[in-house]
DNA sequence: AAATTTATGTAAGTGTACTTACCATTAGTG
DNA sequence: CACTAATGGTAAGTACACTTACATAAATTT
């Protein structure tokens, strides 16, 4: 037995091929073609509406690039859309077509019942413990992430 | 603030980002080019010698085209050599080169000091039931995953 | 007002992490 | 022993998740 196998790093990586593919196989079940960043994005949007792409991205802790990866697609796929941003003509304001605010209202409740699946095995007090843990872990290392979370407001 | 940040697909992910550049920034800082992956397929290696693709694959959970990627750049670095199985003609068996074990060798004590750096943020007692969590959670959660790990003696 | 710095988005490149499809080879079945 | 099924590796394609480099535009400094 590899010690590996004891390595927070190799836990994680694991847990995260978890991630996705319960996310994946659910939502294929469920008819719609999303992944989980895209959901993410979609779901930043709704709180945050009308951000910029580099906003958008330090929302869900990501990079300007990967961003706009992201938006490509969620754009051809009519959910989302781009305009120049009059204030700034650098900046593009992303908004939720009305196709984005369907699908997002009908795939959030489908997403929150998931986030159980991806924990099974573990008893809802240790469900809970784990969600506290890696919270405060995320949190504490936010800043050590290459595309760091931040805040509107900080900007 | 939005719900997202309580799911547990998101938190895995930021962990994961996390994670993979604490390694990053240490590996670099200690004059090496190696990633997460990279290492684990090494690791993985040292402890079962001249196994198979697939087989190494599965060993650290990964399917056989991922693995041969990261084979083919473990080779050009020459830490790895690539020998077609004597008992099987599709089969290519992989051994660490010298380079490669002394590489490995250097480079472990770096990796299990890094993992502390992760969980920045929580107290001994708090990285240990997380530690055990994640474990637990990944455990029951590997046949779920896409590329489930696997032990050399299942096969 | 001009020069410098900073910030937004994109292009190109690397490295996972998969999918499907394919070829070669081996194992298993009739 | 022929036929089929399963397995090992690779090819091509998609989607992150970054990096560096660059053009444009805005903010700041001189």
């Amino acid at each position: 037995m590899n010690d590996l196998y004891r390595m927070a790093g190799h836990l994680i990586r694991r847990l995260n091929q978890i991630s996705i593919s319960v996310f994946t196989e659910k939502m294929k079940d469920a008819g719609f073609d999303l992944t989980p960043v895209q959901f993410g994005a979609l779901s930043a949007l709704q709180t945050h509406p009308d951000v910029d792409q580099a906003t958008l991205a330090g929302l869900i802790a990501h990079d300007r690039v990967t961003m706009g990866a992201v938006l490509d697609r969620l754009q051809n796929k009519g959910l989302v859309e781009r305009k120049i941003s009059p204030r700034d003509r650098r900046a593009r304001v992303i908004s939720l077509t009305d196709q984005g605010k369907q699908v997002l209202e009908t795939v959030t409740p489908i997403v929150w019942a998931l986030q159980d699946e991806i924990l099974t095995g573990l008893n809802p007090q240790e469900q809970t413990e784990l969600l506290r843990l890696m919270r405060k872990a995320a949190d504490a290392g936010n800043a050590r992430s290459r595309a760091p979370l931040q805040s509107p407001q900080q900007k």
